[in-house]
DNA sequence: AATATATACGACATTTTTAATCGTATTTAG
DNA sequence: CTAAATACGATTAAAAATGTCGTATATATT
């Protein structure tokens, strides 16, 4: 419990990868992938995500390839993570209204108190800090 | 992602309703199972797992049934996710040697920072603070 | 214009993890 | 002796995460 899943990780990996290259250079999903053992089609998909989200600019066609688009250092963990995989919360009982409990759930509240720690810490960290 | 599991939500949700009561009472599985609509046996190894970790005490037998034990307030929530769940990780290469990677991978220190933050987190925070 | 190589993306399949159940043994109050 | 509780290994079911397939589109190169 409480891990990232592999889809931010390889996130991750590729936008280190394209933090070193010079700031107008493009990479391929496949070069990447290759370099660091990643299936490329599933890669391929994640760098798509980040693109639509304006995290890294793609260009089609050959030669084509990604390069980073934001200002890494403005953009929180916790941002970054929510783009990915949606809604940051501990139980999914923040998201959904199908809690199982039949009467009042009786720990909600103070989950919630460990959640908020979680997102403040998540908030206070940039996307930079992790890929450089 | 970042989610914390059922076996711990029971854990939390079976170790408030036992703060509720008096410090002798006895209260059985199947009572917290009902209560809250939680699968009686599922709770009861989770309880039976607690008992072992010496969080709660055990009363076999007929009007038998579970008592709080430890001093929650000198229970980090680290040490209770991990008394439950084991070393508490964000990425499985942590405990596990056979990374993916076939080159060095690029964001292991980065990440384990972010892994440090948490723990610490969990570190400061007491079971007692959850459950009262 | 044809070709090769790149991104784009929905649908599907596989694998892993989590959650729940089953069956049986043991303990003990009444 | 019996009923009601804990103890616990083995198995099954469900859910989530991970990976693959197939096809469409864009574009630099020849």
């Amino acid at each position: 419990m409480l891990k990232i899943t592999r889809k931010v990780e390889y996130a991750l990996i590729a936008l280190r990868h394209l933090q070193s290259k010079d700031t107008e250079d493009l990479t391929s999903a496949k070069e990447i992938a290759i370099h660091y053992g990643i299936p490329k089609q599933l890669l391929a998909k994640i760098l798509q995500q980040m693109s639509k989200e304006n995290i890294i600019e793609a260009v089609q066609g050959p030669a084509g390839g990604y390069r980073i688009l934001a200002n890494l250092d403005k953009i929180s963990l916790k941002d970054f993570f929510e783009k990915l995989e949606g809604p940051l919360g501990m139980m999914d009982c923040f998201f959904e209204s199908d809690c199982i409990q039949i009467n009042a759930c009786n720990i909600r509240v103070p989950i919630q108190r460990i959640n908020d720690n979680m997102r403040n810490m998540f908030s206070e960290m940039t996307l930079l800090e992790v890929t450089q």
